[in-house]
DNA sequence: TCCTACTTATGACATTTGTCACATACATTG
DNA sequence: CAATGTATGTGACAAATGTCATAAGTAGGA
């Protein structure tokens, strides 16, 4: 029997997923979580084979779980699974493009439960963690300043009152927000906004 | 036996849902589709029970699809439920108008999910705790353009650009523009947009 | 029919943003 | 020290946005 432990912030996926899972013969889930954080507790109190976790949850994403883990190893045995689509571009697609396998712990219960994970969901599958910190390696190319701006930019703030907020001159906050519209290609600082909101980095 | 389609747009969230539902003795999912638009085609096609849908979706949206199977009753007695991980103000109000018999949580348990299809079957009206307190906030004040017109401005459209997609002269849509504002008593259109987004009117 | 309301449009003007070239100050490093 | 890099600021100009007064066309009601 393979013990597992879920993490998933949208709790309507987080009980769909267990309860189908536990369907499985060979399955057990015995601990739930709805961020990292909660679920790296779990890991230490309970000593799963699997966790299987989200990427993008708050408080502790899917990645940083992997990577705590990962340090304590000698403390257990436990293998951390991330679960995505193959929707996403960059890496991961290009590799499952080119029919790579992507499943690299190549051990019966990630196995097993990748089986049970496609019979489920069609189009969804799990991968080993040091795949996915590369394909997320989409990193945000704004500053800190930069970030801000259009943070504030994006609730109708005008350039003097984000100045004011974040003790500026208003003309530096307008070379900050040029600088960010172009790094992100758009055509002014809300469509940038818009975009960085999108990939998570606001 | 209880003929359920659903629509959602995260693939992800569906698949769940669905193979979830069909676990249950009296229900039966016999459709399922990415947004309002192929949900309204199969809604036509195989006359279910119940279509329980999200909000936010490409194309056409919950409540539009609520709104054109309201129009089409005579032709079958489909009732809509509305399944939605954030309620906002006025999303119930315009769900209500559109005739929808349910507003739930997407983080209630599924059992308790699968109790309400059963009772909005039998003909009752539910919604979830939550949205009741917001339930009768101000009504929308945009007129049809001005909503248009908000909506494109936050997605970073220049005023040219909302203009050809609308198809009205650049300067009749900061006439627009500027009414919006001024109603929603806001600084300029973004945060006008903010606003107007936050009470679920967008 | 006339009146009214609504939609769409234009022009003029002020304000806000976007862009760029260029300073100034400060810290780091060779 | 001199050289370099980074954060910040200024000024000037172009472009986009916000505001307002006003007008043409259209539809509906009295």
């Amino acid at each position: 029997m393979i013990r597992i432990i879920i993490a998933e912030d949208q709790s309507m996926i987080l009980g769909a997923l267990s309860a189908l899972l536990d369907l499985e013969d060979d399955l057990s889930v015995i601990g739930k979580a709805n961020n990292g954080e909660q679920a790296l507790k779990l890991v230490n109190e309970l000593n799963p084979d699997i966790v299987l976790t989200d990427i993008e949850m708050p408080i502790m994403t899917g990645i940083e779980l992997a990577q705590a883990i990962q340090k304590q190893k000698q403390k257990h045995s436990t293998k951390v699974m991330i679960l995505t689509t193959f929707a996403r571009g960059g890496y991961l697609k290009r590799a499952m493009d080119a029919g790579v396998k992507v499943n690299l712990l190549k051990d019966s219960p990630s196995d097993v439960l990748a089986d049970s994970i496609s019979k489920i969901f069609a189009g969804k599958t799990i991968v080993a963690p040091e795949l996915v910190t590369e394909a997320w390696a989409e990193t945000d190319p704004l500053s800190d300043k930069e970030r801000k701006i259009l943070k504030l930019a994006y609730e109708g703030k005008t350039t003097e009152e984000i100045a004011k907020v974040i003790c500026l001159s208003p003309g530096t906050v307008r070379n900050y927000s040029s600088e960010a519209v172009s790094k992100l290609e758009a055509k002014n600082r809300i469509e940038a906004a818009r975009i960085a909101w999108q990939k998570g980095w606001l």
